[in-house]
RNA sequence: GCCGGCUUAGCUCAGCUGGUAGAGCAGCGGUUUUGUAAACCGAAGGUCACGGGUUCGAUUCCUGUAGCCGGCACCA
């Protein structure tokens, strides 16, 4: 007898050998209908499948997250039996379940065309309407290697092989069409249902290994019903409307073209923007007890051989040889700078945690693959700093990091969303000794500073030292890495940091790399996606337009616009003989916060007839009423609870 | 860098199977003085990304290159 403890604490015994199903039936016909899975002391199991034991036991219906996943990977499934029906020859490597929906990755000589998904969609529909069962079979190791090889799948047959010995080999048949997989899966084909649908073609490499083959992959979404399917697709499309290439266009911000790839043109609007975050954080860091500086753009090639940088990322720098036979290269980061800084002069104990940071533009040649919008460039700016201290200061800067972090992303309307833990890379610098103080010194630093999971990340961090990656959360739901903080060992090794201690000896510093936006321009196009372009006030690069109704009342506006920029406000003027209704249609596209159109109205009484953008009425207030107010809105937030407190 | 797609006016986009291009908006010139999301009229604007080929003739077909887009790989 198994005995099995039900969600409601309830306990109930049953056969050996009994599946999710045969319990599901004893509860009731309509549950064993509804049943797709089951959960058995948190691993997902098929439902026909005898359960190998008693344990904590749940039911899983078509509602369920763990089974949406199911659902997801099972529409992988159906999607290469229809790709494998459709285009024979063709090869099958690997199909998970991914946010929102699924891929698989097929090898084929031809390339499939964007014409081929919708006949694809239309056999995948097919197959869940065969309803063909799902079936779990145990196969020998060897058996299975010779079928997959007989059928011509090298790839499938290469996965076993790789395979631990004593690793149960499992096949899932559903009709006709066998794939080696570890499942679990749902009980036949037609519960996959129709709240699918194919997304993108991609190239991808076997193994993620840029060395192997490329695949073709097939992206899917799936949901557990329509109306999920319908909201994904907003969302969707939601996502696309926020762009912030397209609002980046539409608001006038910047521009790119061919001659400078991967480097921004910044016009007036996105530059004062620029300036707007940037004043902002030199405030936040000033008052977070750092100093700032200023290192050379171009330093010797030396210089960068000895921090170590020239010989993992020379391919890419940007270098120049001078007619004196100098050669340079272009910085690709800070630290090195900063540690040139750091070591000019004596450094006491007294003078740690030494907080140094810079607004430092940096130049990489990344692959063009690689270039996005703003997001990622060649030419980019780090809100960096490099904390210089002992060791024993590490886990209080790294609280100190974070609660900083946190209250700057709050004030741009975004959520910390995890943290993650980049560990050692295969190729490093550094003893594995330092290695192991380095990760379990950022862990600990890490959990204390945060209220929630560290997420290990093997092999992800950067060659000097262990990562902390900060991802945020945008107004839609989406999540970006811009945070960091990195611990190394080693570059003031290699650049030769010391200061000197209390006992008179010379010591070593750690160093802390730290960045909140990570890159300026990353961060401003998070910003601008996360606001839609609708910026609070603060940041808004015009804040208010004044509009005039007639020609009459230009005067009258023109002492407004000048009562608001004495006031400091960034205003725009807008006399044109055009109608009130095309000028306020035309601001309110153009994502103003601030509306103020005058009149004869107005202008006559002295006051200001106020549209806020996304609202549609009109407050009216006395004109200095309204500069006040307006004033004290776009105060920045830091500045704000600052006032607060004085 | 790799796989696939795209590139037509400042922007958004039409242009079937080859006969040197069209709209809306913006811009420009007028008329209109207007009360909270598009007033009206007019003229203008294009080496159809760039190079080569096929053809009597190429925006259209083939090919090469570049950029961009979606992924992959990369991300100090």
């Amino acid at each position: 007898m198994i005995e099995l403890i039900f969600p409601d604490g309830s306990r109930r015994a049953f056969d050996q050998g009994a599946s999710g199903r045969d319990v599901a039936a004893s509860i009731a016909k309509s549950l064993e209908k509804r049943a797709l899975l089951v959960r058995l002391d948190g691993q997902l199991l098929d439902l026909d499948r005898p359960l190998p034991g008693g344990g904590t036991f749940e039911i899983l219906t078509r509602e369920s997250p763990h089974a949406l996943e199911v659902i997801r990977h099972d529409a992988s499934h159906v999607l290469a039996q229809a790709v494998q029906e459709l285009f024979p020859g063709t090869q099958v490597t690997i199909g998970p379940a991914i946010e929102d929906g699924f891929y698989y990755d097929f090898a084929r000589d031809e390339p499939f065309s964007l014409d081929d998904l919708g006949a694809i969609e239309a056999r995948m529909a097919e197959i869940v309407d065969r309803d063909e069962k799902i079936v779990r079979e145990v196969w020998d190791r060897n058996e299975a290697i010779a079928h997959f090889k007989g059928i011509g799948e090298a790839y499938k047959a290469e996965i076993i092989s790789d395979l631990p010995e004593d690793e149960v080999i499992t096949v899932y048949r559903q009709g006709n069409w066998k794939d080696l997989c570890l499942g679990p899966h749902l009980p036949s084909t037609r519960h996959v249902g129709k709240a699918f649908k194919l997304t993108k073609l991609a190239g991808a490499y076997w193994r993620g290994d840029h060395r192997n083959a490329q695949l073709q992959r097939i992206y899917g979404t799936a949901w557990a019903s329509e109306a999920d399917l319908e909201a994904y697709l907003k969302r969707v499309e939601e996502a696309e409307r926020r762009d912030h290439r397209r609002i980046g266009r539409a608001m006038d911000l910047f521009h790119l073209q061919e001659e400078a790839r991967g480097m921004i043109f910044w016009h007036p609007k996105g530059w004062t923007l620029y300036r707007t975050v940037e004043a902002y954080m030199r405030r936040r860091v000033e008052s977070d007890g750092y100093v700032e500086v200023k290192a050379p753009q171009i330093m010797d090639r030396g210089l960068w051989e000895k921090s170590g940088h020239w010989e993992k990322f020379g391919q890419n720098m940007f270098t120049c040889e001078t007619t004196e036979g100098e050669e340079l290269a272009v910085k690709p980061m800070n630290c090195p700078g900063h540690v040139q800084i750091f070591n000019y002069g004596q450094k006491s104990y007294r003078d740690l945690p030494l907080r140094m940071a810079e607004f430092g533009a940096c130049h990489r040649y990344e692959p063009s693959g690689a270039l996005h919008g703003i997001m990622r460039l060649r030419a980019f700016t780090q809100d960096d700093a490099h904390i210089f201290c002992r060791e024993d200061q590490i886990e209080a800067e790294t609280t100190k990091f974070v609660k900083l972090l946190n209250s700057v992303y709050s004030d741009f309307g975004l959520d910390l969303h995890s943290v993650k833990l980049a560990l050692r890379p295969d190729v490093r610098a550094g003893s594995d000794e330092v290695w192991d103080i380095a990760e379990a010194k950022l862990d600990r630093a890490a959990r204390q500073a945060v209220n929630m999971e560290v997420e290990p990340l093997p092999g992800e961090g950067a060659f000097y030292g262990p990562k902390l990656e900060f991802h945020l959360r945008d107004a839609i739901g989406r999540t970006w890495q811009c945070g960091t903080l990195q611990l190394d060992f080693v570059l003031p090794e290699r650049l030769d940091a010391e200061y000197v201690a209390e006992d008179g000896s010379k010591q070593r510093p750690v160093m802390l790399h730290r960045a909140i936006c990570g890159s300026m321009e990353r961060f401003l196009g998070v910003t601008i996606e996360n606001y839609a372009g609708a910026f609070p006030l603060w940041l808004a690069p015009t804040q208010a337009v004044v509009a005039s109704i007639t020609s009459d009342a230009d005067d009258y506006a023109r002492e407004v616009a000048a009562a608001l920029k004495a006031a400091g406000l960034r205003v725009e003027l807008d006399l044109r003989n055009e109608k009130i209704n095309y000028k306020v249609r035309e601001h309110s596209l153009a994502k103003t916060p601030v509306i103020a159109a005058v009149g004869r109205r107005e202008a006559e009484t002295r006051a200001l007839a106020i549209r806020r953008l996304g609202s549609e009425g009109q407050t009216v207030l006395p004109l200095d009423e309204a500069v006040a107010a307006l004033v004290a809105e776009a105060v920045p937030p830091d500045l704000a609870r600052g006032a607060l407190r004085g």
